[in-house]
DNA sequence: GTTTATGCAAATTCTTTGCAATACT
DNA sequence: AGTATTGCAAAGAATTTGCATAAAC
């Protein structure tokens, strides 16, 4: 099963209320979060610090990975297929300018390129700006 | 010519010591700056309140476009072919983990992508991680 | 002369750190 | 029991705002 207790053990993470919390708003909601959404969410429970630190080591365990967006927040998104070693995030980030959500557009891979001489590539991440269906509806 | 005070008034920007000098560090650093590299540069003669402004205007003005970057800051680039209506920034970012710096690939085209039924595109961004050039040799 | 930009002070917001108390395994 | 997490307080960054002065057009 891969609710949200087994995926925190899953990743040698301890099972505690406010990661539980963070976890599920995580796979509540279909878009990157920021920590200011995460406590919106849950802060009434949980001290702000709190969230910080669940989030870093979120990341470095592997559990969430981050989302380059180009308005100065720091966004997290679930990981598919990440590990703690290497983070894989092979699909396309879609933000749209109305509502301001970042969602992940999973059904679409990430084109390949090909690095100029001398370059070395270890992540690729496609973001992509416009209007989602919702807004556009 | 393509000077710092020609462009500023070609973006109807009044011509001061502190634009000149802001726009001056994006010509001569090949990649993608925020409010801290540009205060690094300039922020003796400054106040770091004019950086902020000054950053500001330059994007409202489509002199400057913001760099999607997963660190959490805010980054700019120059544009190229933007206007004040939109921006347009098609080409591919290159943020190197080892110097940190993130630079534009100038030559490398973005692929299109086809968005699902409902969505409407916008701006592109493809940003690529790894290890460039000079830290690579 | 009118409009816009700057500097300074101060207020907000965001993020990190230390440490004692608490909860997990 | 032993180790990791939490909350609180507090420090440190990053960013924004108001207002009087100065500079650009």
């Amino acid at each position: 099963m891969t609710n949200t207790v087994s995926l925190l053990k899953e990743h040698n993470l301890r099972n505690t209320e406010a990661r539980v919390a963070v976890l599920n708003t995580f796979m509540v909601q279909p878009h990157a979060l920021s920590h200011g959404d995460i406590e919106r969410e849950v802060g009434e429970q949980f001290d702000r610090v709190t969230i910080y630190r669940t989030l870093t080591s979120f990341m470095e365990k592997g559990l969430l990975h981050k989302v380059p967006v180009d308005d100065g927040s720091t966004r997290y998104a679930l990981c598919d297929h990440c590990d703690h070693h290497q983070h894989e995030d092979n699909h396309i980030h879609f933000k749209c300018t109305v509502c301001g959500t970042t969602q992940c557009l999973d059904e679409l891979p990430i084109p390949q390129v090909k690095l100029p001489q001398g370059f070395t590539l270890t992540e690729t991440n496609f973001l992509v700006q416009g209007v989602c269906k919702g807004c556009n509806g």
